[in-house]
DNA sequence: TAGTCTATCGCAATACGTTGCAATAAGGAT
DNA sequence: ATCCTTATTGCAACGTATTGCGATAGACTA
């Protein structure tokens, strides 16, 4: 596949040159697939990110899709952690790297920025001795105003 | 189904009686599923507990498997939460709540009481506001000897 | 441009977990 | 002991994710 004409520095062609340069191949499929994740900014599940891959190109099968972000993953570009349910979701690193809260009561669902995880991330290390990984970072847990409810 | 001979006060009679007491039944798959749930102590993931119980009564399917822990569950006698890898793992509710953080770099697995946790749900609150859930507590990190691995 | 090496793809099978529905059986009433 | 109600079970199908393998095609060499 030749270079793509994206404009300098898009997501797509430093992806690209980071395959290249493990003597990996770029194909149209992994293009695709980066720009689907890229257009579903924020997150999405393994499933609708298949769905939507073969919406654009119903030739790509799920083991294409699947074994793709998982190159991405390997390369930093993207990254994934396992929902409440078990699922996948799966989001670009450029998303800046962030944990999930999960509240059991209604269901909300919040982020977890670099700087509010750093107390987090201290605390763990000093339980336990590990560095903790702030991007899989995937609590569960009761917020304020379901806590409130609760205590009524 | 009769009421069993258990001694006084073992985990079946309680479950029994807190299964009844909804109005709810009591079969043998049951108290099948929470003695193998029983003997399993630690953890065991959803397939391993499918296939024991299945070794012990072919009879029984996933589903009822299945659906049995998600009971256990909603009595409060067992917990779940979600390995590395999204599966399920299931353990007692009386194998005392408590974390698990994970090392991305050697894959062992650390547990963390509820005295080591303390201070990390006292951060979380912190930062979120939420009350997280101890038991929910899947962290992926690097332990300390991959930590002095990758340094050096 | 033609040829070679091998990464990638599509397919099919597998694993884990969930769900709808009809048949069965637990537990209470008579 | 028998009947009734309805919770539970088994089955079969589905959803999500993974893996092995033969066929295809990308990228490099001459």
């Amino acid at each position: 596949m030749k270079p793509t004409t994206d404009p300098l520095g898009s997501l797509a062609t430093r992806l690209q040159a980071a395959v290249q340069a493990r003597g990996q191949r770029w194909t149209e499929q992994r293009q695709l697939i980066a720009d689907v994740l890229a257009a579903s900014d924020g997150h999405a599940t393994g499933a609708e990110l298949v769905e939507r891959v073969r919406a654009a190109d119903p030739s790509a099968t799920p083991s294409t899709v699947y074994r793709t972000l998982d190159l991405l993953e390997e390369l930093g570009f993207a990254s994934h952690h396992h929902g409440v349910d078990g699922r996948e979701t799966y989001h670009l690193e450029e998303v800046l790297a962030h944990g999930h809260v999960h509240c059991q009561g209604c269901g909300a669902e919040v982020e977890l920025d670099a700087a509010a995880a750093k107390p987090i991330l201290a605390a763990i290390e000093r339980a336990t001795g590990y560095a903790a990984d702030l991007d899989h970072l995937s609590l569960q847990g009761r917020c304020p105003s379901c806590r409130a409810a609760a205590a009524r």
